[in-house]
DNA sequence: TTTTTTGCAAAGGGTTTGCAGTGTT
DNA sequence: AACACTGCAAACCCTTTGCAAAAAA
């Protein structure tokens, strides 16, 4: 279960579409409504989720719509972990993620933490970053204090 | 090309498959000469690299071969921008990647602006990195001047 | 009614696997 | 000689695409 747990308001949501100049289709309120449930979610996961309600809803509904909605930022997606992408709402704030590689969870990582490194980055290497699609991966805290508990792996981080 | 450019010598280099348990095959020594050369390459550009002195090498004993190398440590890969992981050779120094997603070039990332990152990550989260497996998207120097003299895009970095 | 979306099924690209033959030890 | 490794081809995801039917405007 993600973090972010979007209010997902379903007029508000055909209105935003109609202004986007997107026809408010069943799929496209749907997917917007699993993915405001759900927080990150990949395209199996918001097809399983959508299905319930509309169980005719296509797989290939399920790429085409989230595509639209990508062209039209409403959705973003991230590379987190896995092999497949994970798609998100586009909030108010850009935030970059995350993920525990042992228990599969995904944070937002917001603030100054973030602000800072990017600015490093631009200071030293004058690389601008792409927020939304920075994903870290790692042990989050609860998994890293069970695995230092067990022994079965090193507590410490290493340096670079 | 990859910034970093690992120096490959055959005899220590089938040394260490020995001493990892590994037979010393043309695909492994090939393979990480060819990853010593490269930097950075997908699964396509190493056989690509390869097949030219080892023309019956196939796709299937990259796969595997990498596979192999990876599960001993030799060899390690990271998501850099497209869809298909990039594999690299583990060197001395564990790294980050910063990738641009304009122009593909990948830059390796170390020292005291990463540092901080990760030491930050576990002060405020308790999140422990994984830092080879960090890769930044977004566009490097080049990149971001051609795009701010161009005037298409945006010169700053977004705030999160 | 016009235009966009959808479902289905087939095709596509990247990766994995079974098996018999080959190379390394 | 034993065993690990390789090539080939088929199988397997995940994703994209063509086309006719359905839904939104």
């Amino acid at each position: 279960m993600g973090t972010t747990t979007a209010k997902v308001d379903t007029a508000a949501v055909v209105t935003k579409l109609r202004q986007q100049g997107l026809r408010a289709t069943s799929a496209r309120v749907a997917l917007l409504a699993g993915l405001g449930k759900l927080g990150h979610a990949t395209v199996e996961q918001l097809h399983a989720s959508v299905v319930v309600a509309s169980p005719s809803m296509s797989l290939s509904t399920v790429y085409r719509t989230l595509e639209s909605l990508a062209e039209h930022d409403l959705v973003r997606h991230a590379h987190l972990g896995g092999s497949v992408p994970s798609y998100y709402l586009v909030g108010e704030v850009e935030h970059a993620h995350l993920v525990c590689s042992r228990c599969g969870s995904v944070e937002d990582l917001r603030g100054q933490t973030l602000q800072r490194f990017i600015t490093d980055l631009a200071g030293t290497s004058g690389f601008a970053t792409d927020t939304s699609h920075l994903s870290v991966e790692g042990r989050c805290a609860a998994c890293q204090e069970a695995l230092t508990r067990e022994g079965h792996e090193r507590a410490t981080i290493s340096a670079p």
